[in-house]
DNA sequence: TTGAAAGCGCTAACAT
DNA sequence: ATGTTAGCGCTTTCAA
């Protein structure tokens, strides 16, 4: 076995051909050809069928720069997201890249590290070069939210503020599954194990969670905030321990699997003697152990969901933004099961 | 727990200004408005703060499709993955955009879906639009891949072809790595199961892992092709209890855990029975049961590396593009252990 | 140091 | 049905 095939020759860089080369050699004028591409009827069938064999043979491709800079339209949306390793994004990502390219546009990408700031900053400097935003779980304040989006279209994804299109999971019907199914199985309380502090969605999910218990009659506690990863793990599950619950739900699907992780190393039995719920259906929700129970949400939908609103705003440019909430179910595997000294 | 805030009013959307408002409100010709920010030296100091205060007070922020049109340059690369929900993908594309942003470039990501057609056509299209391609185990035939790079400036990852730039992973270290391991726990022999046919690095996984195995006069047989995911497990793991296998080596992590899935499912003891190995190191193959030994590679490492050979590409116009090659680690776990019947 | 003018590739009137 | 012209926002000569 050789090293690989070490790159021998550099490839000669061609000139890209423009329209008035697709022109001269077809012996036609540039917006004849700019027509044959873009206004097929309004040309006649046979010039058209000789621009597009040229166009083809001298490997033409219309220049979406030029393009943007006389409609102002860049056929370019962008989605930014807190964390692109973080898999609970790549559904988003998935669902965005699959209705954007449905749509003809293409989607550009951007990290903001879980800062405002670099949010902020790559908005400012994305924005001449798309035709709008999808914002998933940003961290950006309610105020520059609003400003930013006087300026773009902007779709958020689980996140809402008025005047601003968005895409949320139901957290309040999915916090109440969640609760239902510790209830049914003699949990009197549990804990909340809280994520990043600016996050929406975990403050959606602990009034949901709260106001579910309150409904049964349960006793609530949240600890926290704790890193939403696995190593924020090892705190809550100690922290869990200390006040000896029989149940915890937690921020999301990482910091379960750390919580059981730290649980299982302190020999502590799960589902027998702690249950343990998540936020998400990660992918590794399904494949830990035990498998986590957790509320799934539509991600792939939500990124599809967003990306559509923001091409409808580029059509009916009066309508109010739209709010769309998109269902969440429970997941239930083999973490969460019935409470030490419950009878069935 | 009411519904999210329904968002109430449309934004307004403003007019975005332009070199010219600021020329107009500044007092200036646009030509100085350009220099004072792209040639700060060329402007008189006091002139060059009046014109940014005003432009920040506009909030001006110069168009890239105009900056494009007239320079040929996009300050814009992508990168095209085969699955962006693959979180193998995703230390390659966070490396790429930390790279990309640290350079002062936007990233565009694309998701092929495995598809050489697909990958074809968006690189045809992004084209005009972007200063270069990062391509991730591109799916494409090298005779298309050298046409490509003849268009464009393209870097290519864990694939190889001459005459274009690419960061490998040096899997013939790798492969030897997991075949010492496997000898020294008394393996005589092994079974790979192989990954997606048109796959580069499943090629080299295996050539590597035959080549390292002759030296230990170990025995091997290839198995598959199997889905690279957790659904491919059932029959590899089946396949491979059929032909009573000692030690298994996955084509990567989802597949090795898919298979340790299976085994479970089928009593069967990993490592006791049957040692598992996969590649990737991804998130999860850390929290699986048992942990999975597996080889690493340094995915955001390729990705940044990747993005840099773009840049090179860009300046250095003449040389020979560069064929770089990561170490690769392995990472043991719980998963591989002393072949049944072997004396320590 | 600054301004005027041309032009990047393309599309959209307008004219023929 | 097709050609001509102007102009999108910006950078870049070339003059002043």
């Amino acid at each position: 076995m050789a090293t690989p095939q070490p790159p021998e020759r550099r490839a000669e860089r061609r000139r890209r051909a423009t329209i008035t080369d697709v022109a001269e050699a077809a012996g036609v004028a540039a917006s004849t050809v700019s027509r044959a591409f873009t206004r097929p009827g309004r040309v006649n069938q046979h010039t058209r069928d000789h621009v597009l064999a040229v166009a083809e043979e001298l490997g033409y491709t219309p220049n979406p720069a030029a393009r943007a800079l006389e409609s102002g339209r860049t056929n370019t949306l962008a989605l930014l997201v807190p964390d692109i390793t973080n898999p609970y994004f790549a559904g988003v990502i998935k669902g965005a890249e699959r209705a954007a390219a449905a749509a003809g546009l293409t989607l550009v990408l951007g990290d903001t590290q879980e800062n405002p700031a670099a949010e902020e900053q790559l908005i400012r400097r994305l924005g001449p070069a798309v035709d709008g935003f999808v914002l998933s779980a940003s961290r950006l304040p309610d105020d520059e939210l609003r400003r930013a989006a006087e300026l773009n279209p902007i779709a958020l994804v689980n996140r809402a503020t008025p005047g601003v299109a968005c895409v949320v999971a139901d957290y309040d019907n999915g916090t109440r599954q969640i609760v239902d199914h510790l209830a049914s199985h003699g949990h009197r309380s549990f804990v909340f194990l809280g994520g990043p502090a600016e996050s929406w969605s975990g403050a959606r999910r602990w009034a949901g969670l709260r106001a579910a218990a309150e409904v049964h009659g349960m006793t609530t506690a949240r600890f926290g905030p704790y890193l939403p990863t696995l190593a924020g793990g090892p705190a809550a599950a100690d922290a869990v321990l200390a006040a000896g619950a029989s149940a915890v739900v937690a921020h999301n699907d990482m910091l379960a699997i750390g919580v059981m992780l730290r649980l299982a190393e302190r020999g502590v039995d799960v589902p027998g003697e702690v249950s343990v719920v998540g936020f998400d259906n990660i992918v590794g929700s399904d494949f830990c152990s035990p498998a986590l129970t957790t509320l799934a949400e539509r991600t792939e939908d939500a990124g599809a969901r967003a990306v559509e609103a923001l091409v409808q705003q580029a059509h009916a440019r009066a309508s109010a933004p739209a709010a769309r909430v998109l269902p969440t179910q429970l997941v239930v595997r083999r973490s969460s099961g019935p409470a030490p000294g419950s009878r069935p």
